[in-house]
DNA sequence: ATTTGTATGTAGCATGTGCTACGTTGAATG
DNA sequence: CATTCAACGTAGCACATGCTACATACAAAT
């Protein structure tokens, strides 16, 4: 709470970072708290310890993701302006080698999955990611074509589905 | 199993349909097989009499699903021929206000959430509707642009994602 | 009439889940 | 030195999960 030592705040971060490559490499689930204990490097005891429920860790997990998966937008298309084709290549090309982003694609989607009926922290973070890169998307394209992005997005989404479920 | 009585046979076949309605109106979340007998109208007793395992009981209603699916697919879209976005648009508009048409686009996501770590029977359920929506795309397209069915799908996919989590 | 087999109820098991009660240590603080 | 309090271990609870053992009613076949 309010009255939190330093120390505790960083351990706090320091374990919502390996819960959250915990969940980039397997996925919820296999999540249960003594699972995400161990990847965190301590007991299910501790994990309550600092956490106040699972739906809070979780919760701060997510949102850590959703923080890394915008920042990391910028790496992909660094051309100032491109064309919506261009865009949709740049941001569904790359992810099919590195295991580490075809992880965190596969969370998204189970994230979708959990978001669907409304369960929250599902939702949120789906939402607020979702928005993130349509905005980006946005101040990629030509500025004629801006209120395409929602557009552009769909085939992104779409194309990454088809890749993750092999679709050929 | 090869000496089912044809009343059982018939007995299941009911089973799995009431399985799969509850699936459309629940999702996954609430559908353990207390939940899935209440649904079907009998205990769960029988119906690990009738079904060997979960597994197999949903393997089935998914597979009753995925039938349905495909098969309403000509009702959206009577044109011998249309274009892509015609497509896009008949597949993407109709969707959101029939509950159950709602609902049945919800569990299809969280199948997809469901099947992105490999897991059986949803993966098989997926990869099958989406060849099945691909290979109708492909008939519905000019035949000169036949080839661009992955892409319409992906297109349909992604709309129908961000329409269901509200991004507009 | 006896056997056989389908259909069903009652009860429970083993495991996994999120979470908690209770105790102990060891270091800082008064 | 005494007290306090964060940091941890050990053990377990209550509940949900998929699934099963056991008994039995009843009808059909021999």
């Amino acid at each position: 709470m309010s009255s939190d030592t330093l120390a505790t705040k960083i351990k706090r971060e320091e374990i919502v970072q390996l819960v959250a490559n915990h969940l980039v490499t397997k996925g919820f689930a296999d999540s249960g708290i003594r699972a995400l204990a161990e990847s965190a490097g301590l007991s299910d005891r501790m994990l309550m310890y600092y956490f106040e429920t699972k739906e809070d860790l979780i919760t701060q997990a997510l949102l850590l993701l959703a923080e890394g998966m915008a920042a990391s937008l910028d790496e992909l298309v660094p051309q100032r302006r491109a064309s919506a084709s261009q865009i949709v290549a740049a941001l569904t090309n790359t992810d099919n080698q590195d295991p580490v982003q075809r992880g965190v694609l596969m969370l998204w989607f189970e994230i979708i999955g959990l978001a669907i009926r409304g369960g929250d922290p599902y939702r949120a973070a789906a939402q607020q990611i979702l928005e993130s890169y349509e905005a980006w998307i946005a101040t990629k394209l030509p500025a004629n074509q801006a209120h395409r992005a929602k557009e552009v997005l769909a085939q992104v989404e779409g194309q990454m589905l088809l890749d993750l479920l092999d679709v050929k």
